[in-house]
RNA sequence: CGGGAUGUAGCGCAGUUUGGUAGCGCACUUCGUUCGGGACGAAGGGGCCGGAGGUUCGAAUCCUCUCAUCCCGACCA
């Protein structure tokens, strides 16, 4: 078998999962965030491929192939062809006719539905795909974690209500939570936005690992845990001694910009000023109010006022409506729309920007010095802070890798492009859909960041290229040789996938490519222990070996691999 | 898309400051000796120094442009 292991990791590897499958030779990069994979990582996607089929079958999922070239037209009738921006990789054909790289199918799997399926009758359905993806990502990263073009299961689901998607919804998550423990991984299923893709209730399946990407927050008491995006704050309890109003008061802050700056200036805790950050959206510009100490969450903010898309403002932008620099915007006569977390409005007297350069006011009230459009959770939670469900927990704040995301989408794809159907009473309704993906290199990249020493790749034996590896010492040497393929071939029709090094290479070249490559039995087959009747047996997770009979042992072998 | 860096043999790198026609380690080929944890010796093969243009008697080296890749940030199922 064609496996290029190289001793040393290339320069342009970061992640160890990235350096230790270029390393262990099952994936070369072709581009930026573009792979080939090579026979060894195929191996790793298939197990993986398969763990996913056998979950979808088991909840009734019919496996399909969608094309990953799409026509334009279809995402212009739902509407995406101009929202999905610059990660939608669009092409043209000969005929200059405008097509793009499905980046995923919600569009082509809702045209099949509703062109075949009209009844009621013939839901619920439940389609999936394994299927390569691109997306035209601005960074790709971290080898096969963050490629543009990659392998990814997709489902699907048509329903005649939201109650009956939510059980396909419940099904998705004790099928993902299977494949996940199947591979080995040791994940969180956390409350996730929904993003680009749309819908109202998400879950992320994540594999807690410092290299991941997404940060979640968890309490250490409770099941609850939640992407950092959507993480919940806690309401504020109100404060025990109400603070006497005081007159609003403008004060000279020559140069204090920062929350940090002013407090220190004014011999006031950052709790106690208001942060006042300027945002541009599709809504006009607006203000989202936090305190002090606190980060604005833009999607919190975003989902509160309901708006489209919204980014921080520019300068200038902020300077036509305020006259004020950044850094001594306030809420007092703000002429934009005010959004406020439920920290801002409690009776306490505040420090704010006072819309000019060098000045904040004191003693700012809300309600009374400016008034609300509307209040809600709009900030980031910090570690240690209150659960927000249970009264005993504390947020723990984790790094993980995003391996599957669940969606219900209720009726955003299917009543632009008119997927209906007719009830029992012969009239016609939207069919409520659900979308469901798993990332099927990035679930084997978190495998390996999740098992693996210094050596190389500890593989969970469910998804191992392979699960033994019969090393010859000597394959020059008759005896070993026949003793050698013998175990190969037994080993093989007992149903034990089983790789064989043949290489003439030195012992220790062989042994240190099979901790590399990560196959969980290694079977060290040599003249001195052959002379004796014995084998050598390795478990690559504990480095423990032991002599064995030969050839008698070979029959326990699939025993042996069902302890692992 | 902003900031930073790097492109020299299959891989990892030196050489660039101070211009003189390319080197090291690993890998590869041949021979010999080795052979239970990345062997040793000898002899070899392989690079128009990312690309284009310019300066110069002469450019891997200096200048301009360009492309690629990586890192940080912004963004993101």
């Amino acid at each position: 078998m064609f496996i290029p292991t190289l001793k040393e990791s290339p320069a342009d590897s970061e992640v160890i999962s990235h350096k230790l499958m270029v390393r262990a030779g099952m994936i070369r990069q072709l581009a930026a965030g573009i792979y080939s994979t090579l026979p060894l990582g195929l191996r790793v996607l298939r197990k993986v491929e398969q763990i996913v089929r056998e979950e979808m079958n088991r909840i009734g999922g019919q496996e399909v192939f969608m094309p990953s070239v799409q026509p334009a037209e279809l995402w212009m009738e739902s509407g995406r062809w101009s929202l999905y921006g610059k990660e939608l990789l669009r092409i043209r054909d000969r005929h200059d006719r405008e097509f793009c790289y499905g980046p995923t199918h919600e569009e082509v799997i809702t045209d099949i539905v509703r062109k075949e399926i009209k009844s009621y009758r013939q839901l619920p359905a439940l389609f999936y795909q394994i299927q390569t993806k691109f997306r035209d990502e601005v960074r790709p990263r971290f080898g096969i974690m963050r490629g543009r073009e990659f392998m990814m299961k997709d489902a699907y689901s048509f329903h005649v209500s939201e109650d009956s998607a939510r059980e396909t919804y419940q099904d998705m998550i004790d099928a993902y939570s299977n494949i996940f423990r199947r591979c080995g991984l040791d994940f969180k299923m956390v409350e996730a936005d929904t993003g680009t893709i749309g819908g109202h209730h998400s879950h992320e399946f994540v594999v807690l690992a410092d290299s991941g990407e997404d940060a979640i927050g968890f309490c250490d008491s409770c099941d609850y845990a939640s992407n950092m995006e959507k993480a919940a704050a806690r309401a504020p309890a109100p404060p025990a001694n109400p603070e006497e109003p005081a007159p609003l008061k403008e004060v000279s802050t020559p140069n204090k910009k920062t929350v940090e700056e002013v407090s220190r200036f004014l011999g006031v805790s950052p709790q106690k000023i208001l942060k006042t950050i300027v945002f541009e959206t599709d809504a006009g510009l607006v203000a989202g109010l936090v305190r002090g100490d606190r980060q604005v969450n833009p999607i919190k903010l975003k989902n509160l006022i309901g708006c489209e898309w919204l980014h921080p403002a520019e300068e200038k932008a902020i300077a036509e409506k305020t006259q004020a620099p950044r850094g001594f915007v306030g809420p007092v006569k703000l002429p934009i729309k005010i959004y406020a977390d439920p920290e801002v409005p409690l009776p306490r007297n505040m420090v704010a920007g006072a819309n000019k350069m060098d000045a904040h006011y004191t003693g700012v009230q809300a309600g009374r010095d400016f008034s609300i459009e509307k209040t809600g959770d709009i900030r980031m939670v910090e570690e240690g802070e209150p659960c927000p469900k249970c009264d005993r927990g504390r947020y723990k704040i984790r790094r993980g890798i995003e391996v599957g995301h669940i969606f219900i989408l209720g009726t955003k794809y299917s009543a632009p492009l008119k997927a209906q159907y007719l009830d029992a009473q012969g009239k016609e309704n939207a069919m409520v859909m659900g979308c469901y993906g798993v990332g099927v290199g990035r679930t084997a990249a978190a495998a390996i960041e999740q098992n693996h020493d210094e050596k190389g790749i500890v593989w969970p034996l469910p998804i191992a290229p392979f699960q033994a590896v019969v090393i010859p010492v000597n394959y020059a040497v008759d005896a070993v040789k026949d003793a050698s393929d013998k175990t190969y071939d037994t080993l093989w029709s007992l149903g034990v996938e089983t790789l064989l090094d043949d290489r003439s290479d030195r012992l220790g070249v062989k042994f240190n490519d099979a901790d590399l490559i990560g196959i969980p039995l290694q079977i060290v087959i040599g003249p001195k222990n052959l002379e004796s009747g014995k084998i050598e047996i390795k478990t690559r997770k504990t480095n423990q070996s032991g002599l064995h009979d030969f050839p008698d042992v070979l029959q326990k072998i699939p025993e042996m691999l069902k302890g692992l």
